[in-house]
RNA sequence: GCGCCGUUGGUGAAGUGGUUAACACGCUAGUUUGUGGCACUAGUAUGCGUGAGUUCGAUUCUCACACGACGCCCCA
C-alpha cells in the first residue's frame, strides 16, 4: 500500500472544518486591519531561501527541499512564507506603490526536511502577515496586536506573548561580542551543546533547554543593556504602544531569532497549555530591515509574524475550546420504494437551493439503518417519504430531538422548515472571556478585557 | 543527523513458537417494535507494518527498512 509521505498529514472529517473556520476568522481579521492576502509561489529559486539565511546554517543546509526539475533549475519548496513574499514585493515594484506600507497575509502551506515530532512535521500550514515599507514602531506592535487578536478571536485563554530587541546591528554585534567574552571563561561548566553554540550562535546559548537553571546563563548580560539610545527608545515605544492597546506581554530577553536579517523588535507567542510538547510556540515574528536589501530590493523596513495552523489546532484542542462549527444538518430525508427516492431526489434539489442542509440515504440501507444514519449526521429533523402521504400532498416532518411529528403540506414545507429551525434549535451564545464571566446574549460581558468573543462590551453588566 | 518507545480488524485493544487470533464498540442483515434508536440472533482480520533470517513451523525470536509517538539538535 502506498503511504502518505513522512511527516505529512491528510486532513478531514471534524479536523478539517477547524482548519477551515481558523482560516476564516484570520480573513475576517485581516479584513479589519486592512491587510491584503498574498498568495505565492510553492516553490522558488534555491538561490531565494538560502540568501539571507546565510548558506552554512542548518536551516539551509539539512532541512530544506531542495530539488531540480527538467529544466535543470534549482529549486526549493518554500520553507516559510516570507522569503516569497519579499520577492514578490521587489519583483512587482510594490515599493513604488503610493499606498505604503504595503501590508499583506499569506496563509499556506510550507516544507521543511525534519524529523517529525509533536508540534513539527514536513508539511505545515502557516499563516503570516508582513508590513513592508515602514518603520515605525506602531507597526510592531500592529503585528503583535493582530497576532495576540487573533489567537483571543479563536477562544485560546492561556496564552503568553515574549517580547524582545535586538536592537540595531551595532547593538546587536556588541551584545554578541559581549556573550562571547561572558560565557568563555565559563564555557566547561555548560552542556556540550552550548559549547558549540559559543562560536556559532552564542545567542542561542539563552535558550538553551539544558542550561536553563544554570547560575551562569542567569547572570549573563542583557541585550537590553547593549542596546544603543536609538534602539532603546523605539523599543520603549513598542511597549508604549502595546500597552496602549492594551496587550499583554513579558519581556524575555532568552528570545533570539536564529538568522541574522532579524533586528529591533523579536516576539514569540507560547501556548500555554496542560499537555503541549516541548513545541509550545504557536507564533513568532519580528522586524527585518535588512531582508529586502539583501534580496536586491531597496532599503525597505519590515516586520512580520507567522503562526502554524496545526499547532493553534493543537491548542484548541487541548484547551477544548468550542467552535461555532456546524456538526449537524437541517434534514434527513428517508425513503423505502423507487418512487420515494425520486421525491427524496426532487425535495432534496429543492430545499438545499432554499438554504437548508439537507442529506439523504444513498447506500441501499433499510428504514432502520436510515434512523440510525440520521443520528449519525445529527439530523434536526427527519422525513420518511411515504407513497400515500406524498399522494396527498403532505410530509411527516419528526423533530429528532423530540420526536414530535407534524404532517406538513408540501406547498409550506419551506417556511415551515425555516421556521422550526429556528424555534426548535437556537443558536447558543455561551461564551467565557477573559472577565471571568459566563455571559449570553442577555448577560454581556463586563467589558474588562480584551475577549473578542464578539459582542458588545458594556461597562456594566 | 542523534536518542527512546511503538506498529495486531472500521475503532479500542487482548494474546500465543504449532490445527478456528479473545473481548468490546462499530457496522450490516434478521426477529420484535405502527417508522429506527432497547432486546435477541447471525455475519464481519486466509490476517497480526514491509522485507529477509533462525526454525519442521513465526503474528509471536533476530536483523534491516518504512511509518507513528516523544525528546535532542535546529527552528525560517
Amino acid at each position: 500500500m502506498i503511504q502518505r509521505q513522512k511527516g505529512c498529514n491528510d486532513i478531514y472529517g471534524r479536523e478539517a472544518k477547524i482548519w477551515k473556520y481558523i482560516d476564516q476568522v484570520i480573513d475576517a481579521l485581516m479584513e479589519k486591519y486592512n491587510y491584503n492576502y498574498i498568495r505565492t509561489p510553492i516553490f522558488e529559486a534555491t538561490e531565494l531561501f538560502h540568501r539571507g539565511m546565510g548558506e552554512t546554517t542548518d536551516v539551509v543546509t539539512k532541512e530544506s527541499y531542495d530539488f531540480e526539475d527538467k529544466g535543470e533549475r534549482k529549486l526549493t519548496l518554500r520553507p516559510e512564507g516570507t522569503a516569497g513574499v519579499v520577492r514578490a514585493y521587489i519583483e512587482n515594484k510594490m515599493y513604488g506603490d503610493p499606498n505604503q506600507p504595503v501590508k499583506v497575509y499569506y496563509n499556506g502551506t510550507m516544507y521543511r526536511y525534519e524529523r517529525p515530532q509533536s508540534g513539527r512535521d514536513r508539511e505545515l500550514t502557516q499563516f503570516g502577515m508582513e508590513i513592508l515599507g515602514s518603520d515605525d514602531p506602531l507597526s510592531d506592535a500592529e503585528i503583535i496586536s493582530a497576532a495576540v487578536n487573533l489567537y483571543k478571536m479563536l477562544g485560546l485563554k492561556e496564552i503568553k506573548v515574549n517580547l524582545n530587541t535586538l536592537g540595531d546591528n551595532e547593538s546587536r554585534n556588541n551584545y554578541r561580542k559581549a556573550l562571547i567574552e561572558y560565557f568563555k571563561p565559563h564555557i566547561k561548566d555548560l552542556c556540550e551543546d552550548c559549547q558549540e553554540r559559543l562560536e556559532k550562535n552564542p545567542l542561542r546559548i539563552l535558550d538553551c533547554k539544558v542550561d536553563q537553571e544554570n547560575e551562569i546563563l542567569k547572570n549573563a548580560p542583557k541585550t537590553l543593556d547593549y542596546l544603543n539610545e536609538e534602539s532603546r527608545d523605539r523599543f520603549e515605544k513598542v511597549q508604549e504602544y502595546l500597552e496602549i492597546m492594551q496587550i499583554k506581554y513579558e519581556i524575555n530577553p532568552s528570545i533570539v531569532r536564529g538568522l541574522d536579517y532579524y533586528n529591533h523588535t523579536v516576539f514569540e507567542i507560547e501556548a500555554k497549555v496542560e499537555g503541549f510538547g516541548s513545541n509550545n510556540v504557536i507564533g513568532a515574528g519580528g522586524r527585518y530591515n535588512g531582508l529586502v536589501n539583501q534580496l536586491d530590493g531597496p532599503e525597505t523596513p519590515c516586520v512580520g509574524f507567522a503562526s502554524g495552523i496545526g499547532r493553534i489546532v493543537m491548542a484548541l484542542e487541548l484547551e477544548k475550546v468550542k467552535l461555532p462549527i456546524v456538526e449537524d444538518i437541517d434534514l434527513f430525508l428517508m425513503y423505502v420504494n423507487e418512487d420515494e427516492k425520486k421525491y427524496a431526489a426532487y425535495l432534496s434539489q429543492e430545499l438545499r437551493l432554499a438554504g437548508f442542509i439537507v442529506d439523504t440515504e444513498y447506500t441501499g440501507r433499510a428504514l432502520k439503518g436510515q434512523f440510525k444514519q440520521a443520528d449519525r449526521l445529527n439530523a434536526k429533523y427527519t422525513c420518511v417519504l411515504n407513497s400515500e402521504d406524498l399522494n396527498n400532498n403532505e410530509v411527516r416532518i419528526k423533530n429528532n430531538k423530540t420526536k414530535e411529528e407534524e404532517i406538513i403540506s408540501l406547498d409550506v414545507l419551506i417556511y415551515y422548515l425555516d421556521e422550526k429551525i429556528n424555534t426548535d434549535f437556537p443558536e447558543e451564545y455561551e461564551e467565557e472571556c477573559e472577565c471571568g464571566h459566563h455571559h449570553d446574549e442577555e448577560h454581556e460581558c463586563c467589558g474588562k478585557g480584551n475577549c473578542g468573543c464578539g459582542h458588545h462590551h458594556e461597562e456594566e453588566e
